[in-house]
DNA sequence: TCGTCGTGGTTGTCGCTTCAACTAAACCAG
DNA sequence: CTGGTTTAGTTGAAGCGACAACCACGACGA
């Protein structure tokens, strides 16, 4: 027997679903009119920026970015083919592939970052009381649990922030 | 002068885009499984299913599913080849076309929804408090404010719902 | 040191979404 | 009722992601 939605569970779900399928689309537009970069792609810069020689495996990359490896793959072809990124064989082990932020890949995320976070604050933050921003803090983590229960993908956020 | 993103904000950014990121995958995931239907897609039919006639103008129904024309216009054009939804112009309006589910169409539906729903459950529902799904329903709402402010997409859903 | 299994990564193909162009019908001004 | 604009929808090409097949290297037991 199934346990249909109550009226107040449907709605957030309804609300939910209706965010989720949004708010890529915002992220996606500003991104690509600004500075000529889906979401994916800034991310992934955004988190070579971030890491000790702007340098990370290929695998580490995948986990933090939460995609697949072959799809992390293909992006990076992109990205160098752009001059953004640099594939660098691992030394030490020979099956493995650095992805290496280029100093031309540096500055364009540098310049993106501005403008993305003020369409985050805009967009959602804003949006939000303090109190509902660590609401949301608390739910979101909730879900993710359930999501991805190794908290692979948040995991180097888990820490206090150094800065930007 | 950016305003750059607090610990508290970027934890709930950072989360909110991991959940945004992993919740469409995992519906996907089992509604394809179970029933061999696209989220999208059986979101569609849904939609369908519960408006009068089990009939919508595309536009209608594109506004519904939150969805461009061009991307209703082709899911359309997939179901209709399995069967489960038909295009009847409509006799009024001849620029529009109305979109039918069939009654095999409805018959996979109700199939897939216990268990999409018994999914959601597990996923979102069950890992949240009552208290948190109010305010997840409230904290969707604000969001969406500001990403579809028309409120197309949820429209239908803000009165109360009679059954499922 | 050889065979086997597991890991790290790449590549090709397919399906879906987006975008731009296009058709056709309705509306409307004069 | 004529020409221009808006609305409704379709279609084809192009790009991206998922999946599966694949290769290369490393680890490990015999």
């Amino acid at each position: 027997m199934t346990r249909w939605l109550g009226d107040r569970e449907l709605q957030a779900w309804v609300r939910l679903i209706a965010m989720t399928e949004l708010l890529p689309g915002a992220l996606e537009q500003q991104l690509k009119r600004d500075s000529d970069l889906s979401h994916f792609e800034y991310y992934v810069m955004a988190m070579l920026s971030e890491a000790p020689e702007r340098t990370l495996r290929m695998t580490t990359l995948a986990a933090r970015a939460n995609a697949t490896l072959s799809r992390l793959s293909h992006v990076v072809t992109r990205l160098e083919g752009r001059g953004f990124v640099e594939r660098v064989p691992c030394p030490g082990d020979k099956r493995a592939t650095n992805a290496v932020l280029t100093e031309a890949g540096w500055a364009t995320v540098v310049a993106a970052a501005p403008g993305h976070v003020e369409n985050v604050r805009e967009t959602v933050l804003d949006a939000l009381t303090d109190e509902q921003v660590d609401q949301l803090s608390a739910i979101a983590g909730a879900i993710l649990t359930r999501l991805d229960p190794d908290g692979v993908m948040t995991a180097p956020y888990e820490r206090a922030r150094v800065e930007e």
